[in-house]
DNA sequence: CGTGGACTTGACTGCTATCAAATGATGTGG
DNA sequence: CCACATCATTTGATAGCAGTCAAGTCCACG
């Protein structure tokens, strides 16, 4: 009834999954309206927390992540605008990895009450949010398949591929480039490789031209045959088919 | 009210991460009542499947996988007694990987309609229904962590560590051992590694005297010791700390 | 007893980690 | 504005882990 606009990067992303009326996506902004700043490289959430908020990220980067015994850190998914970062932890009652900003971020901390009340008398908005949950575990998979039985620089294309599609999803791409506010170094932590191979395979992705990677901001000349060298397939993400990236 | 025994692997595995009451172990139980039998190695489902009914393994072993273009497989998943193969299929509305069956396996074919129902009315069973699928998704970040962070040799003790405690969980394990249906190829392709350096990893951990495998049993003579070794946490497995392997 | 599949072993290659140092970028105080 | 400290990126050299190829062994089965 009021004017319409897809102001949230979560309203935006659960539009590409599930279908939603207007006073869905209305209800869904509503859940956006208070949010707080926390800066750069702060544990936003850590190991063992017990279920309190929600939290959902609305400007900026965040990862999970965990550390192993020896030191290592392993980073499993990046969380950009519209993404939640404990929406289910009531079921599983504490936390079982940490999330860290990676830059800057504008946050939203719902009581989890909030959650209750829409997963009772919002059925749809309650779909699109399991949906949400379920394309994460399927990017989980994938990851897994990328680290276990792709090439490191196939490996890095595709992620460069899946981030590509899912910052198109919330309108981040903006001539065929977008922010990734990733030091070489988590970038490494994401693929599970040493910081100086992913310096290296960076340099080969760029001496081939298929990507530039400057100031925190990936560039794409030509997404499709980004897509063919990585053999990367959006269909783990299971969008409904509209995002502009299909004829990029 | 009647004879309560947790017959069925789903109701035990269920009972160890959220409380259920006689009413809701014998729902559970239900849901097992009719079973079919698939002969090993066949396609229980396959990439691209709509959805359709819920399967859920009841004897046997089954994995999630997928193959990329060149010709590599990648599991990501053991499915044992207990588990479901695509419980919230019908939110993605089609499958994003394949399931197979590596032995002879008892499964139950579950219509959508039945779990709906429960969904809507059983609300401890539906929460029980939704823990497993966010521990399903916690055991991918473990696997996560794994394959990018640890040397091979604790990958694979890991991988052994949490497949005894699930093993436990519904009573498969016996005398310190539990049976395992991969070949070392199949193992190589969980791992993401090559089936020579499964095979010498195998045997290094046998020199060890970590553990025992073969003709698809595994053999772990110190629980605590291969723990020690793996630095496993069964904190991501989400049980309410009822199971026997803590003493072992 | 022969056959096929799984497992094991050896030799070799090459990818990737590690260590160390140089270069470049950024920000601060003098 | 420059000197300096700090951090990220880049480069080079080396070692070793892990993949590949190929052959041999073991075992279950007909």
């Amino acid at each position: 009834m009021t004017d319409i606009r897809l102001d949230s990067p979560l309203a935006a992303k659960l539009a590409c999954g599930v279908a939603l009326s207007a006073e869905d996506r209305r209800q869904i902004d509503l859940l956006c309206a208070h949010s707080a700043v926390v800066e750069s490289h702060r544990n936003l959430i850590s190991q063992g927390d017990p279920p309190h908020h929600v939290h959902l990220v609305l400007e900026g980067m965040a990862c999970r992540f965990k550390t192993t015994g020896e030191g290592a850190r392993s980073i499993f998914a990046l969380l950009i605008p519209g993404d939640f970062c404990d929406l289910n932890i009531a079921i599983l009652g504490r936390m079982d990895h940490a999330i860290a900003t990676l830059t800057r971020t504008r946050i939203v901390r719902l009581p989890r009450a909030t959650i209750d009340e829409i997963m009772l008398n919002h059925p749809r908005v309650a779909r699109a949010l399991w949906w949400s949950t379920l394309v994460d575990e399927a990017t989980l998979r994938e990851w897994l398949v990328n680290m276990g039985r792709r090439s490191t620089i196939m490996q890095m294309a595709h992620l460069f591929c899946e981030l590509f599609v899912r910052m198109d999803t919330i309108g981040m791409v903006r001539d065929g480039a977008y922010p990734l506010p990733l030091s070489q170094e988590e970038l490494a932590d994401v693929l599970g490789i040493s910081t100086v191979h992913a310096n290296r395979t960076l340099q080969e992705l760029r001496r081939l031209q298929l990507l530039g990677f400057s100031r925190q901001r990936v560039q794409i000349p030509d997404f499709q045959r980004l897509a063919d060298f990585a053999t990367f397939d959006p269909d783990y993400l299971h969008l409904a088919g509209s995002g502009s990236h299909r004829k990029a």
